[in-house]
DNA sequence: TTGTATGCGTTATCAG
DNA sequence: CTGATAACGCATACAA
């Protein structure tokens, strides 16, 4: 492996001339800066993270800790953020919060400590603790809020937009000439519940159609069982809707199934779209159409925003608050109602 | 933060027995070692990663390399991975292979050369690759064998029994009663369709029922479209079974739907169990039988595996062959046939 | 605009 | 059994 040094002979220059170009310092000839790029190129040199971080105490690591190690959204943006971190060339290493392990600030202290991580992301619920931002600023660790219920002022944060997202799936539902859309709601506690329910109404009642009532709004609390109570009521009403948006592909399939107790079709009979593209949304039949967060783009948004915070010496960037645009993923369980 | 000149210090040695004890050398008076130690907690020292490294050229990562991140095992394979690394103190490295990204063995290259790990996980469908396995051993890194079709003889892999949990999961049907089980079997390229359908023949023979046919067993190819089908066609047949094994949960879920449609109740009128245990399962309802893998353990088991290669100075440690026990998780689906 | 010299916290050599 | 000291590869204070 070839070491600055190796880089500086070739060159014909001295290292720290070699290690200005690395870091884009300036106080370098353009010409001798190019001879250097060139060097490094045919030695095909590569730093060491081992003597960098040794040298300046910062580590490559980016730490993530979360709560519920079984959601499958957790193990989603494991992955999209392994991928971001690898991309990056900077890694993960992740913690959990437990349940009895203490309060919430005792484990990111001791988090902390043990791994050395100077660069964080705070994911739901810890992302919406304040204590912990605070304390986080004060220690002057770089960090990054994902998807929290309300941006914090200094901080930078990243999110989608789920408001949006629901009212453009409702939105395609009424583009295939839906007018009695039924919508069963997630969980109330989460404010994503919230907001899904906001974006199908604002779609509906802009296209002049009456805001919908408790016979096509239902709680659904993304729990399969209720879900599927839900759609059947729904289903078995007098005016029944033509069809269902779930405000997650869990409650989707039971959507499914009660239309299959009911001897109907999707999306011949009635059209399905949930919301957060699982696994299976794919693969079930027919398959569904639905909202996919963006995962993958959040989690390099993080990465980015992280790396240019630390790459920053002048005290403290300043915060972005970004916002990413997800992707309706339209498949085959939705389709212009019957006559 | 601690170094080891501090604990040298305080117990009264130079650093070079503080680094004894630490890595357990031998020739240290058992009272100094005990003083060092000491020392060593009254500080809450640890030793510098970065310092160990840049001294040993060992890095702490350990790679892993798939081809498919979009599949659910492989999120759930991370997720499991990262943990385990988490708790070993060392940290997960990730790299794909691109569809067009040369030879298998030559992005196994770019990536050791890009990330300088020195261990290695290798998952399907790369595990069974002779030529990487060759390639890693004649480099000298330390490398485990995820799930792979064929155990190799000098190398270590870690799996799961598929042909014993079906078998298991199959029996756990019989002892309710059933004596006709149908059998959605996966895609026959895998090699694990073939052991969970083994092992669902060998349940019923053992009892002394007759051999399955093809009225009971057809191949579902891991499509939920295709399962589909397949449960209608046995559940809709002259003398449908009273139970069906699924050889993934998604395809359980296609029995489910394809049960709903036929106007059967699961599981009173007929019995559904699967395999992988989605997140889904637990969640739907009835909520599902199936069969755990232990992505966990597994994971564990690995990253054990390739602690103690490492630590191992004396050439190479013997390979391991580990069969990690699996999960029958027994939920809802499932129940006494009926009279 | 460029170079020299020192130290980050370990491990390892070699001499007691 | 123990210890002084030299690396490992990089960044930087300081000098030129």
């Amino acid at each position: 492996m070839p070491t600055i040094i190796d880089v500086a002979k070739k060159a014909g220059v001295s290292i720290k001339t070699v290690s200005r170009v690395m870091n884009n310092q300036t106080n370098v000839k353009e010409t001798t800066r190019e001879r250097v790029h060139l060097a490094m190129e045919q030695l095909d040199y590569s730093p060491s993270d081992a003597a960098r971080q040794l040298r300046t105490g910062k580590s490559l690591a980016i730490g993530m800790l979360y709560s519920d190690p079984s959601s499958g959204y957790q193990s989603r943006l494991n992955h999209a953020m392994m991928q971001a971190c690898s991309d990056a060339g900077r890694y993960l290493v992740v913690g959990l919060f437990e349940e009895h392990g203490g309060s919430w600030q005792q484990q990111l202290e001791a988090f902390i400590e043990r791994t050395k991580v100077n660069n964080i992301i705070l994911v739901p619920p810890m992302c919406d603790s304040s204590i912990l931002q605070e304390y986080l600023f004060n220690r002057g660790i770089q960090f990054v809020l994902m998807s929290p219920s309300h941006t914090a002022p200094k901080v930078s944060s990243v999110s989608m937009d789920d408001q949006m997202a629901a009212r453009e799936m409702t939105q395609h539902l009424l583009d295939q000439g839906h007018k009695r859309i039924g919508h069963i709601a997630g969980d109330p506690a989460h404010i994503a519940s919230f907001l899904r329910r906001r974006g199908y109404e604002e779609a509906i009642v802009s296209m002049g159609l009456p805001r919908p009532g408790n016979d096509l709004v239902i709680d659904g609390q993304f729990d399969f069982r209720r879900a599927l109570a839900a759609a059947e009521t729904m289903l078995s009403g007098d005016n029944p809707p033509t069809a269902i948006f779930a405000a997650s592909d869990d409650m989707a399939a039971a959507a499914y199934m009660a239309a299959g107790r009911l001897g109907l079709a999707v999306p011949d009979d009635v059209s399905v779209v949930g919301f957060d593209n699982i696994s299976i949304a794919g693969t079930i039949w027919p398959s569904l159409t639905t909202v996919a967060q963006p995962f993958d783009d959040m989690a390099a948004e993080c990465i980015r925003i992280l790396r240019n915070a630390s790459s920053d010496d002048s005290s403290r960037p300043a915060p972005e608050l970004v916002v990413v645009p997800h992707k309706i993923i339209v498949r085959s369980s939705c389709t212009a109602p019957a006559n």
